[in-house]
DNA sequence: TCACATTTGTCCGTATGTATC
DNA sequence: AGATACATACGGACAAATGTG
């Protein structure tokens, strides 16, 4: 049992505000953890003193920022989560909309981004942080072997190497391009050629990498991305 | 009069995310641009054929994501914005606090995507660029010599340059890193001091940029990142 | 200055759908 | 299969804010 976090709030700004934010603080200071259920919404109407309409408007933000998920049924409620990044992405989609982005503009950004995050996983990466991109790589082999799309495995590449670049920024950043990404793609059916260059050039990539050929893996990073961007249609 | 431009919705999802996706699309599609209004909540209750209540769920997240603000009181209402990358923005702060980014992790970042963007306007800025900088700096200089902080002027020092790149993406991206550092900044005094070493630097990155000296430019521009990280405390 | 109309903000009560045990 | 504990949605009511005459 965890107790009574919440003390009855003041009215200042709008009341589902308060509530909001009271519980993105419990969330960010780690009282309850991804995974853990937060009080239903009429136990956390009482406890706030406001009704449930308060309190639903509340969790709708959280849900929008992706702190919180809410399932329905009997063991349902609000549980917290940590899916800001997808809510990011989604932003940016939105914004791509509104500002009329082209797909050339994106892809010239994520080049110019993913440049940067490889010259970083060149300065930073550790032992394991290649251990994780080859695992990655054979994985990704092992499917096209059997003829499989490697969509996802092929995402986790880019992943690995903004991880391996030790700066959580662009680890967000590479989130939200994969974000983007795959809603460019799913517009268009992912055929077996192209996961099958992808993998390939992730090959290429980490063989320089590994052998610290610099400007060689910067110019098949850029081929790749381009590559990548004539797949969209 | 502009007529009803919305049917009423079917119950596939929650009925509230089918309402926000439908006044979304309108003001993706442009039917209503921003600085408009959107009818009351009673009258997209009854033009929907859902309660008052879903409405205000559905507006709730549309004005999270940045595309409406709401008004009280008789020329109030739900008005139609884009303050999209404020949301962003604060969705990365967010991002911030779950994963403990430390304000070195920022810098490093900021650091290498302005020089990509700064590298960028080197090739693509036009004479219509270099004037609004110029302006921007000759601005900032009048008020140093009034002994004003130029805050806001020096934040749209940087925008320009990411104007300048003529991509959309790295607007885009300025305009998150500037609301994460108007964050940091909030939290500690801005000196006079600061103001002015910052525009000093600006003028110098511009002479840099007139001159096509690309190396000195970058290494004025990493310097000055560097100072503005140290006034954050 | 003051009353008034409009619109959001909040509350209460009720009914229904849904997932779990 | 049925009871239980949730979220989802509806309707009505009043308070608070805000622009208008």
């Amino acid at each position: 049992m965890k107790g009574k976090p919440f003390d009855p709030i003041p009215r200042g700004k709008r009341a589902f505000e308060e509530v909001a934010g009271a519980i993105k603080n419990t969330i960010l200071g780690r009282v309850w953890s991804p995974g853990e259920r937060l009080p239903s919404e009429t136990e956390l109407a009482s406890q706030f003193g406001v009704s449930r309409h308060t309190i639903r408007e509340a969790l709708r933000t959280l849900e929008l920022s992706g702190l919180i998920a809410i399932r329905t049924g009997v063991a349902g409620g609000p549980v917290v989560k940590d899916t800001i990044m997808a809510s990011i992405g989604n932003l940016y989609l939105d914004a791509f909309q509104m500002e009329k982005i082209s797909v050339e503009e994106f892809t010239g950004a994520r080049q110019a981004i993913e440049k940067v995050i490889l010259d970083d996983a060149f300065d930073n990466a550790g032992q394991e942080d290649i251990e994780n991109l080859r695992r990655n790589v054979a994985k990704a082999k092992a499917l096209v072997a059997k003829r499989e799309i490697a969509k996802d495995v092929n995402f986790e590449f880019h992943s690995l190497l903004a991880r391996a670049s030790k700066n959580k920024v662009f680890v967000i950043l590479e989130k939200t391009i994969n974000t983007i990404h795959h809603d460019l793609r799913s517009r268009s059916p992912v055929d077996f050629k192209t996961t099958k260059a992808a993998v390939e050039a992730h090959e290429m990539l980490l063989d320089a990498l590994i052998s610290k050929e610099r400007d060689k893996a910067m110019s098949i990073l850029v081929k790749h991305i381009a590559a990548v961007r004539k797949s969209y249609h």
